[in-house]
DNA sequence: ATAGGCACTTAGGACTATCTTC
DNA sequence: GAAGATAGTCCTAAGTGCCTAT
C-alpha cells in the first residue's frame, strides 16, 4: 500500500515534468455528497412561547427556533450581534401572521425545547449497547459508501463526504455575523466534479445537481456556496490521499530549498533597512518579523465582513509598543494583537536598532488604526520572494522555521542515556518550542487542575510505594547475609527498579502536562512539522513511530515514514 | 495597482470513542 | 457497569496565495 502510493508519486512526478499545465488527475469517480437529514418537528408536546403564550410555528420557523434553543446554554446567545442577526433572519423564515406577532426576540421562550434537546441527548448517551452498535454499523455503511472514490486506480478516503448542516452561524472571536441562518444546502446547490468517462454520482430521487463539471485542473469532487460570507465549500481528500501527500511533500521540499538560500535573503533583507525607497524598508522590516516572529503573512480583508484579525503585512499602529529599554533589554517591539481565529498575540522582541528606528519611523504622524507598513500587501511582498526564490512565498518561513526548530531542539534536548519516555518527553519539548513559535495556543482544557491534582496523588502515592519497596530490599539484604537467600534479594531489587520506573513515568507526565496547558502540539505536528524530522529522530533512538504519531497521522505521513532514513537532515 | 473569485492549507474547539477507575 | 478522564476524530471557520479582469 505504502510502496504503491510511492510508486503513484514517483510516476506523477515523472508526468509532472512533461504536463506543467496543473493536470490533477485523469480519472474520478466518486457518490457525490452525503445530505443533512431532513428537519424533524418536535414532539406536540414541546412549547413554544411567546410573551407568555403558547404558539404553534410553522416547520420552517421550528427548525430555526431549534436552532436557537440548542444553543440557549451558550454565552453569545446573550450577545446583542447574534440576537440581532439570529432574529433578523429567523423572521425571513416565519410566515406573515408569525412575522407579525413575533417582533421582540426577548419575548420568545425557548425553554421548553431545549429542555427536550437535552433529554434527547441524555438518551442518546443512555443507548444500550446493542443501539448504539447498530448506529455504528449504519455509520460505517454510509462510509463505505459515500467516504471513498477512486482518482487514477486509486481508492482514496474522502475527507469530508458530509455536506454541512444548516445551523446558526458562529464565527470565532467578535464576528459581525454571528447567529445569521445558514442555509440548508440541496442538490440543486451543489457542482459535482468527476471525469467523463466514469460512473456519475447520482442525485436523490426528484432532485438536480447544480452542474456536473469535468475539471481535471482542480482536486474538489463537489462543491456549493456558502451564504454567510458567499465563499466556496468544497469536498475534497483525506490527507492520506496521493494528491494530498504530494502536495505536502512539495511543502517541505520548497522549506529545504529555503535553508539553502536563507542566509542570503537575511543578508538581503538587513541591507534592505538602509534602502533610501520607503516602501523597501517596509517590505524588509515585515520579512524580519515574519522570518524571526513566525508571523502570518496578513492578507486584506473586508471590513466588517469578518472578525477583527491580522497579520503581519496588516499590522496597525495600534498593535506596537515601542520601548527604547525594558527589564534591562534595548530597543524592544511589544506587539499585541488578534491573528488567525483571534488567538492574541503577544510578545516583547528586543530587536536590532536598525529596525527599530524604522518601525519608529512607519509610525510617524499616524493614528493607532493606520496601517503601520502602508506602503506593503502580501502581493507586494510575496511577488519580492519569488524573485528571492522559485515558490517562495511568506507561509513558507513558517514552514521553514518551525522545521528547523523542531531539528535543532531534537538535537539539543535529545539524551542519548535516557530511556524511552524521557526521550518523548524530549520530543514533545521540542514539538512545544515550535507550538510557542507559532502561537498555536489553545484554552486551558476545563479539567485541567483536577487532573493535574488526580496525576500528583498518583506521583505521592507511587512515592510511598517505592519507600515501601526500598524498606523491604534493605531488609531483604540483611536478611540475606543471614540466610544466604540471593534469590529474595534479586525479586525485591527487581521491584524497587519497576516502581522507579513507573514514577518516573508519572513525573515526566506530570511535566509534560502542564507545560503544555495552553499550548497545542496538534497543529505543528500536522501543518509545519516535516514529518521525516521525526521518523527519523523516531528510527535513530529506536522509539516505536506510534509513539509520537497515532494512526491517522501515521496514515497522513506514510510517505514520510517509508522515506526517511536515520540520518534525515531537514 | 486593485478587486474579486477561486482553490487550497491551516486552525481551535466540539464531539465521540475508548480507556481507566471506582 | 457507571462515571470520569483522556485520546482521537470531526467540523468547519479562517487563513494564504494565485489568477483574471479592469
Amino acid at each position: 500500500m505504502d510502496l504503491f502510493f510511492l510508486i503513484v508519486c514517483v510516476e506523477w512526478i515523472c508526468q509532472e515534468e512533461r504536463y506543467t499545465d496543473g493536470v490533477k488527475w485523469r480519472f474520478l469517480e466518486h457518490k457525490g455528497p452525503v445530505f443533512a437529514p431532513p428537519y424533524e418537528p418536535i414532539p406536540g408536546n414541546v412549547r413554544f412561547y411567546y410573551d407568555g403564550k403558547q404558539m404553534k410555528l410553522s416547520p420552517e420557523a421550528e427548525e430555526v427556533a431549534t436552532f436557537f434553543a440548542k444553543m440557549l446554554d451558550h454565552e453569545y446567545t446573550t450577545k446583542d450581534i447574534f440576537r440581532k442577526n439570529f432574529f433578523k433572519d429567523w423572521r425571513k423564515e416565519m410566515t406573515p401572521e408569525e412575522k407579525a406577532k413575533i417582533t421582540d426576540l426577548s419575548k420568545c421562550n425557548f425553554t421548553e425545547m431545549s429542555v427536550y434537546f437535552k433529554a434527547q441527548s441524555e438518551a442518546r448517551k443512555q443507548m444500550s449497547k446493542d443501539e448504539k452498535l447498530k448506529i455504528k454499523e449504519e455509520n460505517e455503511r454510509v462510509l463505505q459508501e459515500y467516504g471513498f472514490c477512486v482518482m487514477d486506480n486509486h481508492k482514496e478516503r474522502i475527507a469530508n463526504f458530509r455536506i454541512e448542516p444548516p445551523g446558526l452561524f458562529r464565527g470565532r472571536g467578535d464576528h459581525p455575523k454571528m447567529g445569521m441562518l445558514k442555509r440548508r444546502i440541496r442538490p440543486e446547490d451543489v457542482i459535482v466534479n468527476c471525469s467523463k468517462d466514469s460512473k456519475h454520482p447520482k442525485p436523490p430521487p426528484g432532485t438536480k445537481w447544480k452542474e456536473v463539471r469535468h475539471d481535471n485542473k482542480v482536486t474538489w469532487l463537489v462543491s456549493w456556496n456558502e451564504n454567510i460570507q458567499g465563499s466556496i465549500k468544497y469536498i475534497m481528500l483525506n490527507p492520506s490521499s496521493r494528491i494530498k501527500g504530494e502536495k505536502d511533500w512539495q511543502k517541505y521540499e520548497t522549506a529545504r530549498r529555503l535553508k539553502k538560500c536563507v542566509d542570503r535573503i537575511r543578508n538581503q533583507y538587513r541591507e534592505d533597512w538602509k534602502s533610501k525607497e520607503m516602501r523597501i524598508r517596509q517590505r524588509a522590516v515585515a520579512l524580519y518579523f515574519i522570518d524571526k516572529l513566525a508571523l502570518r503573512a496578513g492578507n486584506e480583508k473586508e471590513e466588517g465582513e469578518t472578525a477583527d484579525t491580522v497579520g503581519c503585512c496588516s499590522l496597525r499602529v495600534e498593535h506596537i509598543n515601542l520601548y527604547p529599554e525594558k527589564d534591562g533589554q534595548e530597543f524592544v517591539v511589544e506587539f499585541d494583537f488578534l491573528g488567525k481565529d483571534s488567538i492574541r498575540y503577544y510578545n516583547k522582541v528586543p530587536v536590532e536598532k536598525r529596525v527599530y528606528k524604522n518601525v519608529q519611523l512607519f509610525m510617524e504622524n499616524k493614528q493607532p488604526e493606520d496601517d503601520l507598513f502602508d506602503r506593503l500587501n502580501t502581493s507586494i511582498l510575496n511577488k519580492h520572494l519569488q524573485e528571492l526564490m522559485d515558490g517562495l512565498t511568506a507561509k513558507v518561513f513558517r514552514t521553514y522555521n518551525a522545521s528547523i526548530t523542531l531539528q535543532q531542539q531534537l538535537k539539543e534536548l535529545t539524551n542519548p542515556d535516557e530511556n524511552v519516555p524521557a526521550k518523548i518527553l524530549s520530543y514533545n519539548r521540542a514539538n512545544r518550542a515550535v507550538a510557542i513559535l507559532c502561537n498555536h495556543q489553545r484554552a486551558p482544557p476545563k479539567t485541567f487542575e483536577k487532573s493535574m491534582q488526580t496525576l500528583q496523588t498518583k506521583i505521592d502515592a507511587k512515592k510511598d510505594q517505592l519507600s515501601d519497596a526500598r524498606r523491604e530490599l534493605k531488609s531483604a539484604k540483611a536478611d540475606a547475609k543471614v540466610r544466604r537467600d540471593e534469590k529474595a534479594v534479586e525479586a525485591k531489587k527487581k521491584a524497587v527498579e519497576r516502581i522507579e520506573e513507573q514514577l518516573m513515568k508519572l513525573e515526566v507526565q506530570a511535566t509534560d502536562r502542564e507545560e503544555n496547558k495552553q499550548i497545542a502540539l496538534g497543529t505543528s505536528k500536522l501543518n509545519y512539522l516535516d514529518p521525516r524530522i521525526s521518523v527519523a529522530w523516531c528510527k535513530k533512538w529506536e522509539i516505536p513511530v506510534e509513539k509520537i504519531y497515532n494512526k491517522t497521522q501515521r496514515e497522513k505521513f506514510a510517505w514520510a515514514i517509508d522515506m526517511a532514513d536515520d540520518d534525515y537532515e531537514f
